[in-house]
DNA sequence: CCTGGAGTTGTCCTA
DNA sequence: TTAGGACAACTCCAG
């Protein structure tokens, strides 16, 4: 029988929710429960993370503590010792958690059960976030996959399926840590400046908000995912990035709701294009499981000698928004006002600032960090060093994004692009996209002038494109 | 060990 | 106007 006098201390990570939450399921079993979040900002331990990010944790820690009716107890600093202290001040019989899959995390997890386990404390954590364990998806001469499909389709697929989701516990007594635990402003997660008051009226956070948008996408957007997916202008993708990263949604509520959905209406092209999305989300862990290095070193190392350019005046102008052409500059600037980027034009910045303006890809990934509300390490960097050529499975380096013809393909009305460039609003489809050739009486009309309310190309594509291929071709010849 | 097919997201040129 | 091949060659992966 278990002891009925010890507490249970369940800590939150990357596992904001109380539904589909095994550890926490497990906790409550026990008996009561003290729960509570701690803010690492050490950047020893992990990477610091970035502004939009915390000003999404702050919301989403004070919508996780009104569920839990006020008992979240959160603390700034050491897990390792906060963990200690906790345990030894009150009658804590076990500790129980959800893995955080990055490197360090799961190295520091290790040193807290040992240091837990010697005073007599039981650990235990639990898979809250992938469908599938990375230490568990294996080729089979042992060795781990380095290309998506044979990952996803002959790993993944093939393997048991993932876990059915969980209810919320339905009997959590919560214990409110009255001592030591903090006030959430005094995490300090919100800046001084105000910029972020542009992103609260973009997202709900929290665990309902979560639920309700994954239902809106499968009720009205799913249908036509494959094809809508790849416009901006269009609503057709989930946004449910930021509430997978810290967990507010787990993907196995994802993964079996969009099956559910799918299979009543017919949407199986839909449905497969949207679940292999999951699986590369699953595959960048996997990756950055089995690469830890991956946020900062080249997974090719052949790409250690790539002769990356250092011009600080472009990366600025890259941030800013400011390149001159128009679907990369509506894309940063969708990015700084909303902590957010459409999939499509993230490819497209993406590639501009590898392949047009030759800055590696770090410079991308930072930035990235910096400012999206779903910045996750993994997807973060595995995807920048996809697109880099650096990465695993990645594009082929001759595969350069043309902005013109990726926004006039994409986002042929200019919808998108007239909403985050209005300076350009004027202009008409023809030339929005390549405003340095439009006529002066086009440009006249349409109230701009190049230089002065809207930059010159910062770089000649035709010549760019030429020197990232000569760059690329040079190191395949190595 | 060998073999052959395959590999997220594109662009450009040519016929 | 449009469709098809070139862009390079490598590594991965399964049989």
């Amino acid at each position: 029988m278990r002891s009925s006098h010890k507490i249970t201390l369940f800590w939150f990570r990357e596992d904001l929710r109380l539904s589909d939450n095994p550890g926490l399921f497990e906790a409550a079993k026990n008996g009561s429960v003290l729960p509570i979040y701690i803010l690492e900002d050490t950047p020893s331990i992990s990477f610091k993370m970035g502004s939009a990010s915390r000003w999404w944790l702050d919301h989403s820690l004070r919508m996780l503590n009104k569920s839990l009716e006020g008992k979240l107890n959160v603390y700034k600093g050491c897990s390792k010792e906060i963990l200690l202290k906790l345990s030894q001040e009150n009658q804590v019989g076990a500790v129980y958690w959800n893995t955080s899959y990055t490197p360090w995390h799961l190295e520091n997890d290790d040193e807290i059960k040992a240091v837990l386990a010697k005073k007599g404390i039981e650990c235990k954590s639990f898979n809250a976030s992938l469908l599938w364990d990375p230490s568990k998806i294996l080729k089979k001469d042992g060795s781990y996959y380095k290309v998506f499909t044979p990952f996803y389709r002959n790993g993944c697929l093939q393997a048991s399926p993932p876990r059915t989701p969980l209810p919320k516990p339905d009997r959590l007594s919560c214990i409110k840590d009255e001592y030591n635990q903090i006030g959430f402003s005094d995490l300090n997660l919100l800046p001084d400046k105000n910029w972020y008051l542009s992103l609260e009226s973009c997202w709900e956070v929290g665990e309902k908000a979560a639920q309700k948008k994954r239902d809106i996408f499968l009720d009205q957007h799913l249908k036509g995912y494959k094809e809508g997916r790849n416009y901006p202008s269009l609503s057709h993708t989930s946004r449910l990035s930021p509430h997978l990263h810290f967990g507010e949604i787990s993907p196995n509520q994802i993964w079996y709701a969009v099956q559910e959905k799918a299979i009543i209406h017919g949407l199986d092209n839909d449905m497969d294009c949207f679940l292999s999305e999951l699986g590369w989300r699953e595959f960048s862990y996997y990756l950055l499981y089995h690469f830890p290095e991956l946020p900062r070193q080249n997974f090719q190392s052949k790409f250690n000698a790539f002769p990356w350019e250092d011009n600080v005046l472009l990366l600025k102008a890259w941030q800013k928004g400011q390149t001159g052409y128009p679907i990369v500059d509506a894309g940063m600037r969708e990015l700084w006002q909303t902590g957010y980027m459409h999939n499509r034009v993230r490819m497209i910045v993406g590639s501009f600032l590898v392949k047009n303006l030759l800055l590696n890809w770090q410079y991308g990934e930072n930035w990235f960090w910096e400012c999206l509300v779903d910045a996750d390490l993994a997807s973060n960097s595995a995807s920048w060093q996809w697109i880099a050529g650096s990465g695993a499975d990645a594009a082929p380096y001759f595969r350069v994004f043309n902005p013109v013809l990726q926004g006039e393909k994409f986002d042929s009305q200019g919808e998108y692009t007239r909403r985050y460039i209005p300076e350009l609003s004027q202009l008409p489809n023809q030339y929005l996209f390549k405003p340095w050739e439009a006529p002066e009486d086009v440009l006249k009309v349409a109230k701009v002038v190049l230089g002065q309310t809207y930059p010159h190309p910062i770089v000649s594509l035709r010549k760019s494109r030429e020197r990232a291929l000569e760059s690329y071709r040079r190191l395949s010849r190595v």
